[in-house]
DNA sequence: TCTGGGGTCCTAGGACCC
DNA sequence: TCTGGGGTCCTAGGACCC
C-alpha cells in the first residue's frame, strides 16, 4: 500500500493558524505579485472564486464578502511544510515529498487497519501543526491520490480514506471525472471527450493498444495505476536539480537599463546559491526579459540570451558578471519589460567534475574561497546582508500588499501572547 | 490599474557515426 | 529506372505536475 498525504488548501490553512479568528471564514492567498489566487478556504470555494483567476477580476466580490486576503508567503509555508513532513516521517519507514502540500508514505510490507491509521494519521498532523490532512491509502499512487481526493470531498470519512476493495475501486472510479486522475492533463481532455471517456473507470477500460497510441508511456502509466497496477516509482531521494530558475514579475513594468541590471543580477544571485546549496555547478545560463503580454497595444518582446561557459562554474562572481553583460545586450530601449529571470542549466554535481586541463588553478581556488566567504556571510546575517553594487538592495520589485508576517521564521515576528 | 513560478519526462526529428 | 542498415546523441516542443 501507498498513503498520499495532502494539505488541505495548505496556503490558506498556514495563514489560519495564526490567525484563529478566520476559521470558518473565506481567505484567499495569492500568487507572487498579488497576481492570481492561487489558494481559497472551503468558504472561498464556495463563493465560487475560481483556482487561478487573476485577483483583479474578483475584487469586487472579495471586498463585498469580506474575503481575507494574503499575497503569498514562502517564508511561513516552507516551515509548515518542514512541521508536517516531520509529523509523516514518524508513520512511515519512507516519506517521499512530492510538493510543499503532498507527500507519499510508502507503505509496502507493513501491515494495519489502514483506514484507522489514515485517520489517526490526520488527527496527530492536525494536533501538532493545526494544518487539516487528507490521508488516502490504497495499492497505488495514482488510487492513493484519489482516496484522498475523496477526504476532502466527504467530511465524514475524517480525513482518512483506505480504498483497496475491487468493488470499492469501482465503484469511486465511475463517478471520479477521468480529467482530475493525476497525470491526465488538459491537453487530453478533448481527445478523451472524443472517445466517449468521462470517468477515471472508462479510461481504465480502454484497450492497452490505444492508450499507448493516444496517450504514450505516461497515460499508459495511469492506465496501469488506475487497474491497481503500482508502475510510478516510489522515490524518496531527491536528485539534484536539472535546472533552476529564478524569475519575477515586476510591480511595475521597466524601462531603464540599471533598474532591468539590479534585478536580473539579484535573479542571479540567488539561482546561484540554490546552485550551491544543492553542490552543483552550472553548464550554461540563459537571461530572458519580456514584456506584459496582456497590453496589446505595447510593442512586444520576448528576448533571451544563451552563455556557454568554457567550464562548468558554481562561482558568484563569474555567474552574477555574465547575467549582467546577458541583460545589457539583450535589453532594448523602448519596450517596457514586465518580467524577467535567470535559468541555470547543463548542471553537474561538484563531486563528478572534471577540471579543464588549462584552468587557472590559483584564481579558481581564489574563487571558490570568494564564493565560500559570501554563502557563510549569507548564513549567518541573511541573503541581503553582502551585495555585489549592480545588485541594488537585492530585492525584488514586486507588489506584495497582503503579506502576513514571518511568525516562525524571525524572531522580530514571533507573535505575543499575553495573559490576562 | 491589475494576469505566478518552478520543475520533470517523453517523443520526434535531425545530425552524425561506421 | 535505381541509392543500406544500424546505431547514438542532441534539441525543441509538448504535456504534465504542484
Amino acid at each position: 500500500m501507498f498513503a498520499l498525504a495532502d494539505c488541505n488548501n495548505f496556503f490558506a490553512s498556514c495563514e489560519r493558524v495564526f490567525r484563529p479568528e478566520l476559521n470558518g471564514k473565506p481567505v484567499i492567498v495569492l500568487s507572487n505579485n498579488d497576481g492570481c489566487v492561487v489558494a481559497r478556504s472551503n468558504e472561498a470555494k464556495a463563493l465560487g472564486i475560481q483556482m487561478g483567476v487573476p485577483f483583479f477580476k474578483v475584487r469586487p466580490l472579495v471586498e463585498r464578502c469580506g474575503v481575507a486576503v494574503f499575497s503569498s508567503n514562502f517564508a511561513l509555508y516552507g516551515d509548515m511544510s518542514h512541521r508536517v513532513q516531520e509529523v509523516l516521517s514518524h508513520y512511515a519507514p519512507a516519506v517521499e515529498v512530492y510538493s510543499i502540500d503532498e507527500c507519499f508514505l510508502d507503505l509496502r510490507g507493513l501491515e494495519a487497519d489502514w483506514d484507522a491509521y489514515a485517520k489517526a494519521l490526520s488527527r496527530r498532523c492536525r494536533r501538532l501543526t493545526a494544518i487539516p490532512l487528507s490521508v488516502g491509502v490504497a495499492p497505488t499512487k495514482t488510487l492513493a491520490k484519489i482516496a484522498s481526493k475523496l477526504c476532502k470531498h466527504y467530511p465524514k470519512l475524517q480525513g482518512g480514506c483506505y480504498l483497496h476493495r475491487p468493488q470499492d475501486i469501482e465503484k469511486v472510479l465511475r463517478a471520479f471525472p477521468v480529467e482530475d486522475v493525476w497525470g491526465i492533463g488538459r491537453r487530453s481532455v478533448p481527445k478523451l471527450a472524443d472517445m466517449h471517456v468521462r470517468t477515471a473507470w472508462e479510461y481504465a477500460q480502454l484497450p492497452e493498444t490505444t492508450v499507448r497510441k493516444i496517450f504514450a508511456l505516461p497515460g499508459f502509466h495511469t492506465w496501469k495505476e488506475l487497474r491497481g497496477i503500482p508502475c510510478i516509482e516510489f522515490e524518496d531521494w531527491a536528485e539534484p536539480k536539472q535546472s533552476i530558475c529564478m524569475s519575477r514579475s515586476f510591480a511595475h513594468e521597466i524601462r531603464e537599463l540599471p533598474e532591468l541590471l539590479e534585478q536580473v543580477t539579484s535573479f542571479a544571485g540567488r539561482a546561484v546559491e540554490k546552485l550551491r546549496n544543492q553542490a552543483s555547478l552550472a553548464g550554461e545560463m540563459m537571461v530572458f526579459a519580456l514584456t506584459n503580454r496582456f497590453k496589446d497595444d505595447q510593442a512586444q518582446s520576448f528576448d533571451s540570451q544563451l552563455l556557454t561557459f568554457p567550464e562548468a562554474t558554481n562561482d558568484y562572481r563569474t555567474l552574477v558578471t555574465a547575467a549582467a553583460r546577458m541583460a545589457r545586450s539583450l535589453r532594448r530601449p523602448g519596450y517596457a519589460y514586465k518580467k524577467a529571470g535567470v535559468v541555470l542549466r547543463g548542471i553537474e554535481q561538484v563531486a563528478d567534475h572534471v577540471p579543464s586541463l588549462f584552468r587557472d588553478v590559483s584564481a579558481a581556488e581564489k574563487d571558490g574561497r570568494l564564493s565560500r566567504t559570501i554563502d557563510q556571510i549569507h548564513q549567518s546575517f541573511g541573503g541581503e546582508s553582502l551585495l555585489f553594487g549592480i545588485q541594488g538592495d537585492g530585492r525584488f520589485h514586486m507588489a506584495q500588499e497582503h503579506k502576513s508576517p514571518h511568525y516562525t521564521t524571525l524572531w522580530a515576528d514571533i507573535p505575543h501572547a499575553s495573559v490576562k
